[in-house]
DNA sequence: TAAATACATACTAACAGTATGTATTTGGGG
DNA sequence: CCCCAAATACATACTGTTAGTATGTATTTA
């Protein structure tokens, strides 16, 4: 193949490819060659031009695939003002999940936690990530400044609803369960959730059926 | 070396060394030689005659770490005749975790989840196992059923509470963090756990604290 | 004493990564 | 607008390392 005026194309069938292979064969059993067969005529030193290693290849797959969805999450805080309470329920209600499921689709790993390890490893260190620096944390405090949200512990608040909700409530790694019995988690982690001052609206039971509704829908 | 007359000693040198390497430099970063190195005198040949994978290795080792630990938490339940409830607190108590506590160092990971995330997967797949077809669920039902225990929704409460306890509240995979944060967490878990009918008694406090205690002086 | 066991030695295939070559595009001076 | 040098986008060919295998040999067991 000779060399592509737009190579942001390559970079993007490179990074397709990558992300289908990682998360159905897992990180170690891919390898550049599995990606490099599903690329047409490309060979491996198209690839090691564009990345400089098979991590960097992972990351930036992984990456590629989850900023759409958190920059989606994050404008529904942007709009209004709203309370800090306010800002929470929408963190979690249909219209800031649920557009951006089918995306999550293209990224859906090997329902083998060990063959999605990295995968795994990757949503729990996001997980503390989007509840210290993120977005939770601040929208926590900013309810408790303006005295919608009594929370006394915010910080583990923050990240206990986070890990429950992306190793949990979402199974990514784990065979998809029968509707009720992801309802009963969404039930179950509200209620943990609100003993702890936060209430992230009866919503998230929606929500949840309709992430159901979309997985189930594809097949899973 | 000639050949050992006991050769689950050679079995045993080589999980120790095998654990040692893997939590320090993860799955992938360890060699099979690497372990080998550490044997001294020892081929490769050895290994590969009493294990036949990599992975053997890896989850031999992992057992061995793990099963006194999880054999002397369920012995606390045989002892007596106690209600499910109580039960449920000596499962968080002190006498049932901190005597293990030692042997949890030997498997200390690197506080990198993505160079740990194999062992990460591992303890994150234990954590459904332990509350479904373990101890703990068992335990709440058992609650259920002689009345001291009212949960509406037992398998839920006791998944969240499992993986809470494993991934978040025993940071392995993180960096430890300042003994008030880790009091904190087990303080939250504890508030959350009794918004789903689950009591885990005020001794996981002190049991957290004592962890702390150790890990600290082990200087972590 | 024959079979099984516990190793050692020597090899292979696959893999991540590198070095280098070559065509194509870009961008600036005339 | 054209020419040419530099940069870019690849392809080809190679290397070192690694998990795993095949086979040989001494020791123990039964």
């Amino acid at each position: 193949m000779g060399r592509n005026k737009y190579p942001e194309e390559t970079v993007a069938k490179i990074l397709d490819a990558a992300l289908e292979l990682f998360c159905v064969r897992g990180y170690e059993g891919t390898s550049i060659q599995d990606i490099v067969d599903r690329l047409d005529g490309m060979t491996k030193g198209a690839v090691y031009h564009h990345f400089k290693s098979k991590e960097e290849i992972f990351n930036a797959a992984f990456d590629r695939a989850m900023t759409p969805i958190v920059e989606h999450r994050r404008s529904m805080l942007d709009i209004g003002n709203m309370t800090g309470a306010q800002k929470l329920k929408r963190l979690y209600a249909p219209e800031s999940v649920v557009p951006q499921i089918e995306l999550w689709a293209r990224m859906r790993p090997a329902a083998d936690p060990v063959k999605s390890s990295r995968l795994l490893a990757m949503q729990y260190q996001g997980s503390f990530d989007e509840s210290a620096d993120g977005y939770l944390l601040p929208v926590i405090e900013e309810g408790i400044a303006d005295g919608s949200i009594a929370c006394e512990c915010p910080r583990e608040a923050a990240e206990a609803v986070s890990l429950l909700a992306n190793l949990w409530l979402l199974p990514l790694f784990r065979p998809l369960e029968p509707k009720e019995r992801m309802l009963a988690r969404a039930q179950c982690l509200a209620q943990m959730a609100a003993a702890v001052g936060l209430d992230l609206g009866n919503e998230v039971l929606q929500t949840t059926a309709q992430i159901w509704d979309v997985w189930n829908r594809a097949g899973w």
